[in-house]
DNA sequence: ATACTATACGAACGGTCGTATTATTAGTTT
DNA sequence: AAACTAATAATACGACCGTTCGTATAGTAT
């Protein structure tokens, strides 16, 4: 079963990929409005008119940059703490992996959906549904992984609660970040108020996951 | 010693006045990038060149509005804390009133600070540096603040980390607060949450401002 | 070879952007 | 009333915006 693919649907394919890639980078940088298609053809050498047909409208071009954008974070973000065991262990990997994201600059301009999110959280429009429900889906798998370790007995907090407290810590270290060129310290302050936070809601005899 | 205004200039500054008035309102929804001066111009109904000879450039009208958002932060913010003696009660009343300066949008579309520092977290220029000052200034006092309580024995706590996470509590209610329109429940969330932080570092015996 | 399709291109549209130049009006001073 | 000054306005500029249109090219099917 030889999956002989149209030569044609590859090459856009490809150039699809190439300008999803770099939208990311710009739009992290710059914001989602700044995402120009002239910009952005100009930086591909490629013509405007035909990098606008693959998407058809300004924000249809967006919306696939956010999509794009998941896809990377699913990446750096979720899957390495989905591949530790369920309970407490995941919970902090999930934390580490974050602040590893946004450390690294995956995206240059620190975590992609903060930027966009303030970006278009006052807006109303298919762009701020769709940064709102991302944000969810974010939220719920936080609130799911705590929830686990609870029912492991390893962790006793309310979950969402404890989920809005671990992402502040996140975003706020992105943003403290961005605003004080590169200290890592902000990083490692982070990392330890999540530490002790997550210290609090441990159950008595749980092994820490930080420790060895 | 009657102080004789020149009519002129008070025209003139009734008129920046206006324009800031405005400014403010505009960026905190759609951005400082976003307040172009033919917009404010239109609504505002006077001339884009009269307008934009009050401030000579945009960046400079950029500048100016940032410093007229932190008039009103201060007045909105700050002062009612001052208002309050120093110790874990004006600590709290600190984060009282910036919650309610979220919540009562103060701007319309949430806390301009963050809206504008995410904006330009990640570009060099003029706009960051003066965002990053402010957030710097505003750390300072939630630190400061922390520290007098600590001297009058109310609290133990490092002021830096713990400043780091309240502040975090802050921007992040802000920010659930736009994506969820104007769900008030993630305001009482953040509170809880600083609340049991304030507990925490309470020492014993002092009285918690949240109770009576 | 022929017909068909998907992708890419160049040129142009009406608008808005920030900015500069030049004129006009309102208010003060002499 | 004349001279001066500060605020506002009118007009124009080149650059870029998102979008549309007609056309050329590359790859597939008949």
């Amino acid at each position: 079963m030889e999956a002989r693919i149209d030569g044609r649907l590859r090459r856009g394919d490809q150039t699809r990929r190439a300008v999803l890639k770099h939208a990311v980078d710009i739009a992290s940088v710059d914001g989602l409005e700044a995402l120009s298609i002239g910009r952005l053809a100009k930086d591909l050498e490629i013509s405007k008119s035909g990098l606008f047909a693959h998407f058809g409208s300004k924000v249809e071009l967006q919306l696939a940059t956010i999509r794009a954008a998941r896809r990377i974070y699913a990446v750096a973000v979720v899957e390495p703490a989905l591949a530790v065991p369920p309970g407490l262990g995941r919970l902090w990997a999930l934390s580490d992996s974050w602040l590893d994201y946004s450390k690294r600059r995956v995206f240059p301009g620190g975590c992609f959906f903060a930027k966009a999110t303030h970006e278009y959280g006052a807006r109303p429009g298919q762009v701020h549904d769709l940064l709102a429900a991302a944000n969810r889906e974010w939220l719920d798998l936080i609130e799911q992984t705590i929830e686990e370790a609870g029912e492991l007995g390893e962790l006793e907090a309310d979950p969402s609660q404890l989920a809005f407290e671990l992402n502040a810590f996140y975003d706020s270290a992105n943003m403290a970040s961005l605003l004080r060129d590169n200290d890592d310290a902000v990083y490692e302050q982070a990392r330890h108020s999540i530490r002790v936070r997550l210290e609090a809601a441990a159950k008595a005899g749980t092994p820490l996951p930080w420790i060895g």
